[in-house]
This record gives structure tokens, C-alpha cells and sequence, in this order.
DNA sequence: AGGTACTGTGGGAGCGCTCCCACAAGTGAT
DNA sequence: ATCACTTGTGGGAGCGCTCCCACAGTACCT
């Protein structure tokens, strides 16, 4: 499969009256709201087949036949700027002339050339979701196809363009890195990104906008999207503690994802302020996966096996550690309340079903490509930056379920 | 979800001495070999941050400080067009001319500007692949994830781009001609289209180039790659011939589909073949889904109870068969045997594992891509056109399990 | 010598836009 | 009436490439 999946969002024409949208606006390209039909627009090539001699340098010929802004002008009676400005739904045109004009782009069937459109204003109209994972994980993880709706359903009100890129071996990772060299995108959203990742430092000196998903640390240089992993264990932990469990275990997940600290922070904060000493053996860490969990699980059970709860660093973590203590012979929640994080569908389908954490991701979506539209808008007019990169926080929710 | 997802496919560097592909050659964008390093390449702006002067007109500014064409010529000591000819790959440079641009590239970090090279050549180096289904099957059916592969695995050669257009949608396929119409892909392909979709009409209409990947009818206009339908029946009855079976029953696909039809071809001909009667009551329509091969089934045991093999039009229409015949009491090979096609994931896991016949998908993939490149290089230097479309049929394969 | 035919090279013209300056016309304060 | 804005508009000057023509240089014929 290639490396690199590119999603089309644009819209194919602007509400009337819809607000105008940053820099002037990413305007209509097209009035189409009436059916799509095709002139079969006069073609370059003659009836015969044969090439028209298409003066070699002089009058329309590349193009395909296809109108230019130039000829929407000479048609409506105005000026090519003027022509520019209405397609690009600048509020500096008066109505009479702007009836005109898309009178002569309906006419014409015109619709602007992207190429040329790039190169002029020096931007491509796409933004990149740079996924650092094997596609077979992306398909098969609910977490990216809740992204990406997210992410589709925001960019649909614009023009902009999705690429989805795999950047899960080195091939790959060198494949994007060129392909941000060449600045094909103004823009990108990074998900799932561990620690020493190099690849926010490379965005940052092409001076790429960026977005990631999960800050890397409390110090987090770019923008950032993250639910409230501190706030969502806290939760957990707290419930675990209103259903009157006192010793409660934790498995964390990779602790080189800052997320994963969070969470562990979250529970310590949690059974401190309920009043209960720290005790360093009843956390585990894991990395996510299920083996870990059963093995964290099966070493919790020896250290402390009088523990009635266990908060699991994901999903996946959690029925690992359902294994181990079935095994162990432990009853789920008679004898040890389970809860897990993510609220995947594992959580559902996992017996007894899973109380767990969920993080609002189709909303992280949305909200990682406003932060990113807005700083790619504030790029434009190369003006002042300095602004503070901003940090969005999700709220979290628990979900509870029989194993708690 | 967005509606159309872009695979990047590209590669990053030429093999050197790599043979010339069509017209002149995608050539080698960069020689990067070396490790991708970014020289963090004069920016516009200056060091306090505020924008530089940056001469309303004049040299170079809007492209944010990256390299141009013009200036690797400067420095390699040659002209702009020799610069063009040695990144395009042209063979008409002498080996001092090429090292000296090419050491230049690599000293200032050149990479071509996109947008630059599809405006002068009128060309986007993207095509898409067409799917008029929802994403959800998209994802569900191995057979678009074998072809995407295949697909990719060709791009990956060139520099073409590819992206995944979902038209399952009316307001989709309004999308996707507004996106035809901007003439955003050099090519199209298309897969799973009905006889009466409009969609090849318009891409003629537009003249972009197209490979369908199941042709509608015997006199598909545009060019086509397909697997041998015909064939393919052919081999599962002989199969169930030689297996000793004298009363083979068809549970056809829908007819709409051309595909269908010659499988229905096939059965009748190996069967006559064989010297076998026709019996038109062995006969009955299903619709490639489940239900629809219950249904049918049902109908033939009522019909011709003294049936003893069942050929079904796809693995799906097997499984909704083999239920009905668990309900009619029948074994499955014993009573009656029983062979699909399109050797899908689900074949190897029904119960008995089922004999079906492999369409090889991935190199369906790859046909359409070379078909693909082929009319869009030939297109190119608006020559005497008419060349005939190209219609490629591809073996299948029997793979034979208990079942039958 | 003068053709003829290459190969290799430089650079003009142009692709279809956006940006921005210039300027006409209108509006209102002085 | 003059000045200072504002609003709307036209069009020049690019953006960074590709295409192709022109031409120098070399080679091999007559």
C-alpha cells in the first residue's frame, strides 16, 4: 500500500452568505449548487484527430481548452483582479459587478486552475495527517478513523485538502521528509508521536505549521490537542474509590509517552487526596499491549495480592490483566474491580464489559485542525509571530460498565 | 470521513542508470541518498523575527527562501534549461554538465516546486482511484485493500501521487466532477462501476485519461483490466466435473455486472462442453450478497432437489448458500459440493473451508496502473490519438478445499 | 572547402493565477 | 473649494517551472 493516503475535504461551493474565512477567505471555487453538467468545452485538438498548429508560443493552448480567470474577465466586462477577488469571496466588490462575474464563471463553466493558484500565492490548500504507525494499525485501531472523521468533518467547511501519510518505516519517514522539503503541504497534523521523535524539530525548521496530538512534554514547542489524561485517571480512580475499593493497583502505559505519565500522576493525586498512603508497589507499568498487561497484572497479583481494583494504562492493557486474573482465579468485579482507558471497542466486547475512560477524539480532531488553520492563517501575512503556542485540553468521561 | 484520500506513492531518488520511464521520464527529483538533512536554508524573515524588507517585486521572496531553479544554474555555472533537463532525467547532458548540477542540488538543497512544474506542464503527477462505495466497505473488503497495493506497488516506481476518492454519495460525486472539472489527476481508475454509471461519460468527456477495472460490457470504451471470468467458471465446474459431479447448480452475481454474465458464460459452456444438457432451472440470481445466496439456494433445492454441487458467483453467495443447505440437511462435500469465487478471507474460514476461485487482484492493480501511465504518456504530445483501448484479462486460479 | 547532421546548451516566452500599486470616483470634514 | 479618506477597479509584475527555438561546436560525409 503507498505511504502516503490523501483525503479530499474541500467543499464544492460556498454557502451564500456563509462568513467570510481567514485571509480573505478560502472563497467558492464554483456557484454549483446547479447540477453538475459539462460543457464539453471547446478542445484544442481539431474534429479530424489530427494536432491543431497551436501557435507555439501566443493564445490558449496548455491549458486543455480550459477558461482562464483572463477569459472570465473579458467575458463579465472586468478586470482580471476583479475577477480574482470575487472568486475569492472578497468582501471589496461591489454586488452588480460580482453578478457579473459569476454570471461569466457559470457561463464558462470556469474553474480555477490549483497549479496556478499554488504557485502565485505560494500555498498548496492541503494539510498532511502524518500518522508515524503501519497502515494495518491505522485501519485497525478505532482511534485513527475517529481522528480522521473528525479532522474531515472540520475541513469540510474549507477548501483544504487531506493527505494521509504512513510514516511507519524508515523509507517512509524519508519519503515525508522530502515530501515536506518540497513544501507540498501548508500544514500537518501529527498523531501518536513518541519522544525523541525528530520529526517536530524538522517541522520546525522548514517552519511548517504544526499540530500534534499529544504534547511530547509539559514543555511542548508545538501546538497541541490532548484530552485530559491527569483528569480522566483521577476519575477513574475516584469511582474505583466511591465503590469502596481501597487498594487499588495501576498499570501504566509506555512511560516515554507523556500522556501515560499523566495518567500515572492523576491516580497517585487521586488516592493521596482521598487520604491513602502511597505505596509504589501497586504500580506497574506496562506498554500498552496486552502481553504487557497480563505480565504487569500476574506481578501485581504476587506483590500485593490483596488488591480489589485495578486501573489499566488502555483497553488493551485491561484484558491482558482480565487474563492473569482469571488465572489467578479472581472474579471481575466481585473480587477486583477492573477499569480501562480509551473506551475502545474492546471495552464493549470484553467480558464482563469494561467501565472505561474515554477521550473525545473525533472532537480532538476538529479542534487539532482549527489550531492548525489558524496558525497556518497567522503564518500568511508574515507578520509578528511570537504568539504563544496554544495548548487545547479535552475533557474525558467515564464510562461505566460491569467490571467495576 | 473526509471523501478523498491521497496516497502518497512517489519515490524519493532515481536508481541510477534506471531505465528512462515514458515521456522523458518522472525523473529524480533529488539524489538523496545521503541521509536527509536539512540545511535550515536562508529564511526571509530576519533573525528579530520581523518580516525582511522583502522587495515588493524583484528577486526572490514568496517561495520562503527555498532554492530555484535559476539559482542552481547559477551556481552550477550553466543555464536554467540544463538544470530542467538534468532533474527531469533527459539523456541530452553531458556527465560533467549533470555531476556539476547535480553537485548543485545537493549543495543547496533544491527540490523542485510542485506547483511550478504542474502550471508550465500542464500536468499534476496525481491520479485517483475512484471508489463509488462507502469508505466503511472500502476498508471491510480485502479485495480494494489487494488492489490498492498492487496499485501503490507500481506508483511506487514513479512520482505519480495517488489519491483515494470515495464517491459513494450523491453529494460525493458532485465532489468528485468538481474535482474531474479543476482536471486535479492526470488519470482515473475505476473499480466496481454499474453498467449505467455516468462516470466514464464524463471522464471522456473531459478527456482524462481512465482504466476501468471491470469492463461494463464486451464493447467497454474505455480501456479495461479484468480477470478471466469466463475462465474462471470454466475451471470450477470442470473442477466439480472431475470431482465426479453430474448436477451442478449456478447461483449467478447480478447480471448488471458484465463479470457476472461471462461466469454465467462459462458455467453454460463447460457444462455443454461436457456434453451435459442445459438446464436452465440450475440456474437462479443472486446479488453477491449473503441473504441473496440463502434465497437462491433455497429456491434451486426446491427446484432441483437432486442437486449434487452448487457453484456460487462469489464466496459471500457461497456462505448464504451453505446455510441453506445446513438447513436442507445437506453435507457439504458429501451431498453436495461446493466452490465460490473470489478466494476472500472468508473462504478460508468458512466451515468446511470453501473452494474458490482467486482473481490475482494485486497485479489487476498493477495492469491498471501501467495501462494508466501508458495513455497518459501518449496523450502527452497531443499526437495522432486512436490507438485502440487496451483490454488486459488476467488468469485465475482454483484453490481447492474441502468443500468440493 | 562546403554541406548535412547530429549533440549540447542558453534563454525567451509563457503557463494561469495572486498581489499590490495606481487611480477614478464618491463622501465628508474643513 | 481643498484636502483626506474610502471604495471599487484595472492591470503590471511576478511566482518557478517547462517547452522549444536558436545556435555553437563537433563529426562525418561529399
Amino acid at each position: 500500500m503507498p505511504s502516503v493516503i490523501g483525503l479530499l475535504t474541500g467543499r464544492v461551493g460556498r454557502p451564500p452568505g456563509a462568513p467570510m474565512a481567514p485571509r480573505d477567505g478560502p472563497g467558492a471555487v464554483i456557484t454549483a449548487d446547479r447540477p453538475v453538467k459539462f460543457q464539453a468545452s471547446r478542445r484544442v485538438r481539431g474534429i479530424d484527430g489530427k494536432a491543431e498548429p497551436m501557435a507555439s508560443h501566443g493564445a490558449r493552448g496548455r491549458s486543455g481548452g480550459r477558461p482562464t480567470l483572463e477569459e472570465v474577465a473579458a467575458r463579465a466586462g472586468v478586470g482580471r483582479g476583479t475577477v480574482s477577488r470575487v472568486i475569492n469571496g472578497s468582501p471589496r466588490v461591489s454586488d452588480a459587478t460580482r453578478a457579473a462575474v459569476e454570471a461569466a464563471v457559470a457561463e464558462l463553466g470556469y474553474v480555477p486552475n490549483t497549479a496556478a493558484r499554488a504557485l502565485a500565492a505560494n500555498r498548496t490548500d492541503a494539510i498532511a495527517l502524518v500518522v508515524p504507525e503501519p497502515e494495518t494499525r491505522f485501519f485497525a485501531e478505532p482511534y485513527f478513523s475517529d481522528m480522521l472523521k473528525g479532522v474531515g468533518a472540520e475541513l469540510s467547511e474549507t477548501e483544504m485538502q487531506l493527505l494521509l501519510i504512513f510514516a511507519g518505516s524508515d523509507r517512509r519517514r524519508q519519503r515525508l521528509a522530502q515530501y515536506l522539503a518540497a513544501h507540498r503541504v501548508d500544514g500537518v497534523l501529527l498523531v501518536s508521536v513518541h519522544a525523541d521523535d525528530p520529526l517536530p524539530d524538522l517541522l520546525a525548521q522548514l517552519e511548517i505549521p504544526a499540530v500534534i496530538s499529544g504534547p511530547r512534554s509539559a514543555g511542548e514547542t508545538l501546538a497541541s490537542v490532548d484530552s485530559d489524561n491527569y483528569g480522566g485517571a483521577r476519575s477513574a480512580v475516584e469511582h474505583l474509590l466511591a465503590r469502596g475499593r481501597g487498594r487499588i493497583a495501576h498499570i501504566t502505559g509506555r512511560l516515554d509517552v507523556y500522556g501515560a505519565q499523566r495518567r500515572v500522576d492523576g491516580y497517585r493525586d487521586a488516592l493521596r487526596d482521598a487520604g491513602h498512603d502511597a505505596d509504589e508497589l501497586l504500580i506497574e507499568s506496562g506498554d500498552f499491549t496486552e502481553e504487557g498487561g497480563r505480565r504487569a497484572m500476574a506481578e501485581l497479583l504476587r506483590r500485593r495480592p490483596e488488591l480489589d481494583a485495578v486501573f489499566a494504562g488502555s483497553d488493551v492493557t485491561a484484558a491482558g490483566a482480565r487474563q492473569a486474573l482469571r488465572e489467578a482465579g479472581r472474579r471481575i468485579p466481585e473480587d477486583v474491580a477492573l477499569v480501562g482507558y480509551d473506551d475502545s471497542a474492546i471495552a464493549r466486547h470484553l467480558d464482563p464489559p469494561l467501565t472505561s475512560v474515554r477521550q473525545p477524539i473525533e472532537e480532538m480532531g476538529r479542534a487539532m485542525i482549527d489550531l492548525l488553520l489558524a496558525e497556518i492563517a497567522d503564518r500568511r501575512p508574515a507578520a509578528s509571530r511570537g504568539l504563544e503556542r496554544q495548548h487545547v485540553v479535552l475533557a474525558t468521561e467515564l464510562v461505566e460498565r460491569s467490571s467495576s
